[in-house]
DNA sequence: GCCGTTTTCGGCCCGACTGTTTTCAGTCG
């Protein structure tokens, strides 16, 4: 908390702006919590760094920003504090805010504690308990003290907010959904919430799905392998937590709500609030059984029903973050989101250590399959360690013989910034993979050696530390690799790079398992970008690497 | 605290579930 040194990141602001909430919940305000929320999520996804944003004097258009939060960024850009924050940890323990977060707590029965027992955190509510000192006091009975002191188990909040990343959970979901479909009387079957709108990360998974026979469906669903614990079951719902400790939602609704189910779990919270309350202007009421006027269901069966209900275009999940989507869908402005079947080739691809002709024929029979005319294949380059390194040359022919049928291999060299190795200029190579390898860093500009970069993967972390290579990128007209895992780029910089007039190169995943995981999500996150078909660079109509200018610069 | 074909005030999604209730408050999603 020091008052000088370096700008502090989205993440810190957007923490120090979820800490407010959490005090102001416990403190009992009613709609402040939500609003500093809402602009700590905005924060939190933005694409650059808030310094460059109030550098342009444009915080305020941010969603959820305002006056008073404005002002507020300003002060923790400036000293790297906020006053209001430190006046309110000063004011109310931390504690509370810990007892909150817990499973059946929240803050009014925090603050409750607060005020009438002068209880400041989970020890001394356990002392309490233990004490008795909880027996008796309205609302407290048997069972909720036994609930709470459930809650307060091991010491620690437990498991709050953990997220799996989307790659991990997708092959699970699949699964699932497959299971209910064939093995249970469940017919529309769908996975709702921020897996559909393809989020980085994945806190629970919602299951939809339409059936005779909700009970059979539980049984069903309770008994799969990847099944932990049943937590609850009610008559249209049932919770579990599965093994690796994902929480699964499975709620059975009927058909002719189906889609205003799908839409409400879909979300997001702010998407459905936006719906809500242009529902309301015309005297229309949206929840999960479907849009009504008066008592009278006007829609419901599908989600396309819906949003046509309120003069909206239907809306792709991936878009239902409240960035302007609804006023896009009213002027029929939607863009055409890019989707897998556009995906023509792979740019970026490599084969394992020790790999054989017999492992190249195997990754074409794969891109073929996933309808790849050109892999673009690394056949050698930079170390990290910074010495350079190639195929055997038994496996460099068998490249060099796969390059005129499809799907065609493009020979491609991956390196760091800077001069090219001599090793590297050697090698009968079409194009450039960017990386951070070796001890280049970006500074040292773009690869030099004649040959053109196409692709430039690294993402790094914060915003503010992949500009940089999101600027080499604009420089040498190459791709921005979007997808999952350290080495490619989440949706929110490939929105800074679409803006940026950089276009997007999506991963087949040639050796992934069957399920296209890597595929998959790269093109959610693309979509989450609102990238079209023509923003990215190995999809259909874009320039085919094996029919570029470089043959005949040899 | 934010926001506006309800714009400078007065709203702010809404229903299920739980436990504790003689009619509801709190939590959750």
């Amino acid at each position: 908390m020091g008052s000088s040194g370096p700008t502090p990141s989205n993440a810190q602001a957007a923490e120090a702006f979820r800490e407010i909430a959490d005090f102001l919940d416990v403190l009992g305000e009613k709609f402040k919590p939500e609003a500093y929320r809402r602009a700590s999520r905005s924060i939190e996804s933005l694409a650059e760094g808030l310094a460059a944003v109030a550098a342009r004097d444009e915080l305020r258009s941010i969603p959820g920003v305002g006056e008073a939060i404005e002002e507020k960024i300003r002060e923790f850009l400036r000293s790297g504090r906020i006053d209001y924050l430190e006046r309110l940890r000063r004011e109310v323990p931390a504690g509370l805010v810990d007892l909150m977060r817990r499973p059946g707590l929240g803050p009014k029965t925090a603050r409750r504690f607060w005020v009438e027992l002068g209880i400041e955190g989970p020890a001394e509510l356990r002392a309490a308990i233990e004490a008795g000192r909880l027996s008796g006091i309205k609302g407290f009975g048997e069972r909720k003290i036994e609930q709470i002191r459930l809650a307060l188990g091991g010491g620690e909040p437990v498991a709050g907010g953990t997220r799996l990343p989307i790659e991990t959970v997708l092959p699970l979901a699949r699964r699932i959904a497959g299971a209910l479909r064939s093995g249970s009387p469940a017919k529309d079957v769908a996975i709702a919430g921020s897996f559909r709108r393809g989020r980085e990360t994945v806190g629970d998974l919602d299951l939809l799905v339409t059936s005779e026979d909700p009970t059979r469906v539980f049984d069903v669903f309770s008994a799969l392998p990847e099944v932990g614990e049943v937590r609850m079951r009610g008559g249209t719902k049932e919770t579990v937590v599965l093994k690796n400790g994902l929480q699964v939602d499975l709620r059975v609704v009927e058909p002719s709500e189906f889609g205003a189910a799908l839409l409400y779990f879909t979300g997001s919270k702010d998407h459905n609030v936006r719906l809500r309350s242009l529902a309301r202007e015309r005297g229309l009421k949206v929840n999960e059984y479907g849009i009504f006027r008066g008592e009278e269901r006007v829609a419901g069966a599908t989600e396309e029903e819906v949003y046509g209900a309120l003069g909206l275009a239907w809306i792709p999940p991936e878009l239902r973050e409240d960035r302007g989507e609804i006023d896009r869908a009213a002027a029929g402005t939607l863009p055409t989101l890019v989707e897998p079947a556009d995906l023509v080739g792979d740019l970026h691809a490599h084969l394992p250590d020790g790999a054989t002709p017999k492992d190249l024929e195997r990754l074409r029979a794969v891109a073929k399959a996933r309808g790849a005319r050109y892999v673009g294949l690394v056949v050698g380059g930079v170390r990290d360690d910074g010495t350079p390194w190639s195929l055997s040359k038994e496996l460099g022919r068998a490249v060099a013989g796969a390059r005129t049928t499809e799907p065609r291999i493009v020979a491609v060299a991956e390196v760091g910034p800077g001069p090219l190795p001599e090793p590297i200029r050697a090698l009968d190579t079409e194009y450039l993979v960017l990386r951070p390898v070796g001890t280049a860093n970006p500074g040292a500009g773009l690869p030099s050696g004649g040959l053109p970069t196409r692709v430039v993967a690294h993402r790094g972390g914060s915003p503010e530390a992949v500009r940089p290579w999101l600027d080499l990128a604009r420089a040498a007209s190459a791709a921005l690799e979007v997808g999952p895992g350290p080495a490619r780029a989440d949706s929110s910089l490939a929105r800074a790079a679409r803006e940026g007039g950089v276009s997007l190169a999506l991963p087949l995943g040639l050796d992934d398992a069957e399920e296209n995981t890597t595929r998959d999500v790269a093109v959610g996150f693309a979509r989450r970008a609102g990238a079209r078909r023509e923003d990215v660079a190995n999809a259909t109509g874009a320039a085919d690497p094996t029919s570029g200018s470089k043959r005949s610069r040899r």
